[in-house]
DNA sequence: CATTATTGGATAGTGTCACTCTCCAATAAT
DNA sequence: ATTATTGGAGAGTGACACTATCCAATAATG
């Protein structure tokens, strides 16, 4: 298939796939001659899956090249395999973290910031849940996370944070179970599968929030609890 | 204050404040002089709510500004509340919500596009749930979410989908326990508070996901199960 | 075989976003 | 009296994700 005919199947304009092939996002297809190439079905994948990071998943082009380059290069081992699908998935979403450390100092590990509440509350939070403490970087997000609410004048209880990570528990283990056994499509199944789920989690949390609200405080009050729009 | 001294309490530079001022996202200073003007506790406030939603949630300004309009005017009642908070909760997050309708035309509601499978995906796994099928934005986003994944060859059983629903049923729950009985304070906890707990979710998740397949598989592999870095 | 359309490759331009910088006259601090 | 800071306005910046234009080489078509 000519790159017309690809630009017509994934709906993308032709200019746009011109620049992710410059961009590196989308193999070259197999040349033909000095100007001319064809494209396979693996390019109507891989062009389908780099909208759906960005429309959906919302990740920059930069972080949708580091989850492509793990799919294309995937660890040998499953040890390495799970290390470098979590390195890919802290990528972008829920603020930007860095990619090669910035903070934290390269040999003092635990001299730097030891008295930090958050991050205390955070790595406690981990560890009443059994989840390993020592990810730096996913205790320190969280930590930022749970910083930056507090800034905002919302203090979260126990209780409701407690709830998040009991729903956590129930999503990661559905996530695992749901890896296929083929290691190639292992790492696949957990990043891809991981990034475009959120969106989904998230609005589920509306829909279910205004059901939630209905059936908690409507009980007694007006006609229609369902709030329009 | 002066404003120089709001910089300073909020670490955001002087000239990013006088570029949300002018921007409309922080409250002018009571003036005291042609060039002088004071700042108190409330745009101390209100700086580290906008920088919490940018941040932390990763919204933009544009959609700050709703979030706050929000805020500031709160409705009077609570049936219009929630309405209200929900027209905000799905500002930006996880795709580019239209906030006027583009595809659905005025008049004809349902004739439009009724044999949309994700669509009706989506519809069928709110209905199970009990949850509002008639959200029209929220159970297009989720069919929208759905589609992404399918395009980008992720197929989700309904199982997998079912523990997200209930992990959302549980979130949910826990979020309407923790909202205050004042009105005012009650928007911005479920407004501020999830766009502020979302990604706190997600990284749970994550951490939950290195426990579970730490649990699930490597019981008889290697030494340290624990992804590195 | 002549004409028209399409292609790969390269370069440059566009619009949005979130700042950031510079300047000014008026005021405040010292 | 001198220096620093302020509000207000405007222009500039860098990143990002495209989008447009041009070119010679090839393909499709009559």
């Amino acid at each position: 298939m000519r790159i017309s005919e690809l630009a017509e199947q994934t709906a993308v304009p032709l200019a746009t796939l011109k620049y992710y092939l410059r961009e590196g996002l989308l193999h070259p297809g197999r040349s033909t001659a000095r100007t001319q190439a064809v494209y396979d079905g693996t390019h109507v994948e891989r062009v389908r899956l780099v909208r759906a990071l960005t429309e959906s998943a919302g990740l920059s082009l930069g972080s949708v090249r580091d989850v492509l380059e793990v799919l294309d290069h995937p660890p040998a081992t499953r040890h390495e395999l799970l290390g470098a699908a979590q390195d890919v998935l802290l990528v972008d979403e829920g603020g930007h973290l860095r990619p090669g450390g910035e903070q934290a100092h390269p040999g003092a590990a635990s001299a730097a910031a030891p008295a930090d509440p958050w991050v205390a509350r955070a790595a406690e939070l981990a560890a009443r849940r059994g989840w390993c403490t020592t990810d730096e970087p996913l205790v320190h997000g969280l930590a930022d996370q749970l910083r930056a609410a507090d800034a905002a004048g919302i203090d979260l209880t126990d209780d409701h944070l407690g709830a998040l990570a009991q729903a956590a528990d129930g999503v990661a283990a559905a996530d695992i179970a749901a890896v296929p056994a083929d290691p190639g499509a292992a790492v696949r199944h957990v990043v891809v599968g991981t990034l475009l789920t959120d969106p989904v989690l998230l609005t589920m949390r509306r829909l279910a929030q205004q059901r939630a609200s209905a059936a908690s405080q409507d009980s007694a009050g007006g006609e229609a609890a369902l709030p329009e729009r």
